[in-house]
DNA sequence: TTTGGCAAAAATTTCGTGATTTTTTGCAAT
DNA sequence: ATTGCAAAAAATCACGAAATTTTTGCCAAA
């Protein structure tokens, strides 16, 4: 693996994971001590990034983390709502036994960390965790959809809205509501419901397609 | 506008126009004569442009223009009957007369053309002309969806799947069918009938779903 | 106090280089 | 003729330096 794709994957990783002020400047200058390589590598990685929207690029004028904003997280959701919705459907048709077999797997982890997380009292020790297991419960969602390009493009859009989130909505509050969710569409993608699927899928990701949530 | 910017333009409109042989080596060395840069520049691009898809990149052995594959093809169609789908409800929605003049318009300009290369002898001086105004044609149905997002990654999408098609889809034979079609989705979306504008997108494009047109 | 211009400082962009890796070429042995 | 291997050629990669642009700081004029 080259120099380079390390230094993508790492701020790709960080980016999403809210590792930086919204706004704030990312100059290769000064990032090149915390990855232990050139500027220019650095800056190379950062204009891969900006291709794919984790990172903002202005001629002359560097780079810098986007903003939040309560209309692109709603754009960003409701893309996920469409992705996700079309994805699980080709998955419910073509994944058979081991595709629910790993769906049912991947819900059992996520939910059991989101217990834990509604019962403890710091919810900070369980975000990674957590994160980790959302992601790849989601993935899992369509990753028998047999198309590639539709998982990639997810990824994209995933990442993205992740990066927009703000905080408070992985510390308490949802988190009931997420098992809920989470639960529902399980069981609605396991009983071959299609539509029923889109509709939980939608209803889960509902709250952020008006952007009330905003303040952190 | 900085000269990497340029490059990045350059390279991504000749890729789109199918102006590379599928499959074959983009070395930085060579495309820094046709561009008057320095070859990190190129490289720098051709970076960019394989976070998109257009270029492939394989670590220590360099950039390629993606081979041709009937199932990419039919993946990326996929995505572009679901995103201009959505995307174009969206547009009936909330466009207005403003829309449904700018959608008209950009209708008349392509059948105008299409018809020409119909009755035409030689389709090639065309090319270009009708290239871009189905694009135009194409981007002007979701143009009002109100969704920067869905904007932006519906590009991405046909930029891959005009790179994915053959030449001779744009030669003839599917000229007559091709009028047709943009004429229905037309009518369709003035209409205000959702679901029929949905169809008659799919119904465009569905013979590129299966694969079957791969041969030139 | 505000405004405008100018110069210094900082940041960004581009390019060539040397080290590393892959690919091709040439040649001998089977 | 074919295979294997080593040497040569070519390409890729990360880096830092030079050139360009933007931003900042300062002072005079209104």
């Amino acid at each position: 693996m080259t120099q380079d794709t390390d230094v993508y994957d790492a701020l790709r990783h960080r980016l999403i994971a809210n590792g930086f002020v919204h706004g704030a400047k990312l100059k290769a200058e000064h990032l090149r001590a915390e990855y232990g390589c050139s500027a220019s590598t650095v800056r190379e990685a950062l204009f891969r990034l900006s291709t794919v929207g984790l990172v903002t690029f202005q001629d002359q004028r560097g780079f810098r983390v986007p903003e939040r904003s309560r209309t692109v997280l709603a754009e960003l959701t409701h893309m996920r709502v469409l992705l996700e919705g079309e994805g699980t459907v080709l998955s419910i048709r073509n994944g058979g036994v081991a595709w629910e077999a790993r769906l049912t797997a991947a819900h059992h982890q996520l939910s059991h960390i989101e217990r834990r997380i509604h019962d403890a009292e710091h919810t900070g020790s369980f975000e990674d965790l957590w994160f980790n297991a959302e992601r790849e419960f989601h993935e899992t969602l369509i990753a028998a959809c047999g198309s590639d390009t539709l998982k990639a493009l997810h990824a994209q859009v995933y990442g993205r809205f992740r990066q927009q989130l703000m905080v408070a909505d992985r510390t308490f509050g949802y988190i009931s509501k997420n098992i809920e969710h989470h639960q529902q569409i399980l069981e609605a993608a396991l009983s071959g419901d299609e539509a029923l699927t889109r509709q939980k899928i939608h209803d889960h990701l509902a709250r952020h397609l008006t952007g009330e949530t905003l303040g952190d």
